[in-house]
DNA sequence: TTATATTGGTTAAACCTTTAACCAGAGGGT
DNA sequence: ACCCTCTGGTTAAAGGTTTAACCAATATAA
């Protein structure tokens, strides 16, 4: 794939020096409108097509663009469909100003470093960092001008994009609690509680339940939390978790994904959703509303999450010193059929 | 982002010429044991990582590998979760040759073809051509090494890889077929039936569901077609088209997310699956062995169709003149719950 | 002895752009 | 006449790397 047309052959077919003919392209510059003319009608007609690389080599970028994922395996990445919303998204804006998206499996600290110096990336997407697990600090010490999804980070110089995900656990809650409900579980990740503070997301809605816990005046149980990894099969396995706690008559699931396997296991045990157990999700994936019942949950626009991320990441590059936000996307919760009034029947 | 230290700097630390220091890197040339441990000790200490940009310049290459994905509008990627599978089995074995993937959304041909040329990309992924829509001939003006995924391309120099869709097709039907079935509807995608040639993943499961139908001594029956979106709501809406065929007893759904779609669609409309309509998928989506019923389904290994893409684009490059091979995939019938006998009993 | 490899390096050109510095000529003001 | 500015270019350096060509010294062979 040698570059057949160059620079250089424009010029000579334009009869003006090669500086010209990149003024011409880039539109800098000072040239005549009829050597314009002339040199445009030579890239026409060679089909000149500037080659990337030696620009960005010059001009030290390289209008690409790192997503930051977090995997489980190193050079694994983790099987979410959620990244390809956020991929979607993020490219769509990219695109639009001449940039691509690139993807970076955050395995080894130096490995990751290494790669964004390499490559020269302009700019990196994180996602799902926290305070506490140092990584932030890794991001700091290159200084390319970083977005950081889903994360919550203390500092305020840092440009952040997230949704609403406390309100959303809060509106989750509150909603079974009007209906009646008490004793509401909290399916949550694979993870120690002590160890929350490290999954940034997942934190935030749990405050949100607790909020609406103590508003209603209820207290809060930590034998409630149904620690299972987010997954359809960890949300599967959660039905037998229920089936020792009949006092329970709800489950918020802080994903859909769980949600999901949750349904699945619920009824394989013969129970009935919504009649036995409420269940809410949260995500909105596409085919949440095609369950049967169809799933109340929380719902939040991934593929916006990507856009806006990349728009800000445009804006920081710009003006390096713009004063860096945080962009606080809303979610909303859709009430569907997995959740209905608490009876009092048991399940016994 | 500049890069602070280069070959130039180690090669100072190490007082040798850049071009020993280049020889170190790459493991080619001619240094000695001493120098070598002196110049790998010098590039520890200043913490040197090679600018890819100005070695790909170099070079004529780029190690990037595009994945041309269809667009529904131009600069958009299609909101298809099976991207997401394919891009990460690919990223998993490109990487561990140091190679990366980028999106290219293909949209003006004249576009994506630039696109290639500047980014200098080394080769490329491209996903569901057809020999009926000119776009092969694209790919092969750019004389750059391709794996054609999902693609039935007739040209035998041409790399490509799929799955065994027609068997997936024969078998979903004849699984159908043994269970009593006689009339047997193909949700198909949203396509008039004589630009079914241009789709040849939907194409080949046809001919499968033929050759099944064929087998058994049955005629195949245009009317049988449903024309959907291939979308969850494409394949709620084929319920209805179900209520005036009450004498369709099953339906073959081409691919799972339709599938979910129509299995709502169904009860919704108070029928029972698979009871009054037997149900067959295609993919087998994460979620699919946990709906209720559980969807009987085709399984297909789509990150390892990824992968094995990209392990094949790798032998393309590395030696040009490679037997070019057409692989495979095998695919599965899981029969699950929404499958079962005909009954003679009407859902009048 | 002389011709010839081999070892361990160095020099310099090349990859294709961008861009700062320079220059010739024209026009205008004083 | 002089100085200054503006227009429309050109020249050349620089960006960081790879690699072919070259070279000095030592070892080997005839």
């Amino acid at each position: 794939m040698k570059h057949d047309v160059i620079l250089h052959d424009v010029a000579k077919a334009a009869n003006v020096s090669i500086a010209t003919v990149s003024n011409v392209v880039n539109g800098k510059g000072r040239v005549s409108k009829t050597t314009m003319k002339r040199v445009q009608q030579a890239i026409e007609q060679l089909g000149y097509a500037p080659n990337l690389l030696a620009r960005h080599l010059k001009t030290n970028q390289s209008r690409l663009i790192g997503l930051v994922v977090q995997t489980t395996k190193p050079g694994r990445i983790q099987d979410n469909p959620f990244y390809w919303d956020l991929l979607a998204g993020a490219e769509e804006i990219a695109r639009d100003h001449g940039f691509h998206m690139i993807l970076v499996s955050m395995g080894m600290p130096e490995e990751t470093l290494d790669f964004v110096k390499q490559r020269q990336l302009d700019g990196l997407l994180v996602v799902g960092i926290t305070d506490h697990r140092g990584e932030d600090a890794l991001f700091r010490t290159l200084d390319i001008p970083c977005v950081y999804i889903d994360s919550y980070l203390n500092d305020p110089r840092l440009c952040q994009v997230c949704v609403d995900d406390q309100y959303g656990g809060y509106a989750a809650t509150k909603h079974l609690l009007a209906l009646g409900h008490r004793r509401i579980a909290l399916l949550i990740g694979d993870i120690p509680m002590d160890q929350l503070r490290r999954y940034a997301v997942l934190q935030q809605r749990w405050r949100g339940y607790r909020k609406a816990l103590d508003e209603a005046g209820l207290p809060y149980d930590p034998g409630l939390m149904i620690r299972l990894p987010t997954s359809v099969q960890g949300g599967y396995h959660a039905a037998a978790w229920l089936a020792n706690h009949n006092d329970v008559s709800a489950i918020f699931s802080m994903s859909d994904i769980a949600a999901l396997g949750l349904m699945k296991g619920i009824k394989d045990m013969g129970w009935r959703v919504p009649e036995q157990v409420s269940l809410v999700g949260f995500d909105n994936l596409f085919m949440s509303g095609y369950t049967l019942p169809a799933l109340t949950t929380v719902s939040q626009n991934i593929v916006q999450k990507g856009r806006v991320a990349v728009k800000l990441l445009m804006e920081l590059m710009d003006n390096k010193c713009s004063t860096s936000r945080k962009v606080v996307l809303p979610v909303e919760l859709l009430v569907r059929d997995t959740t209905t009034k608490a009876h009092l029947t048991d399940r016994q």
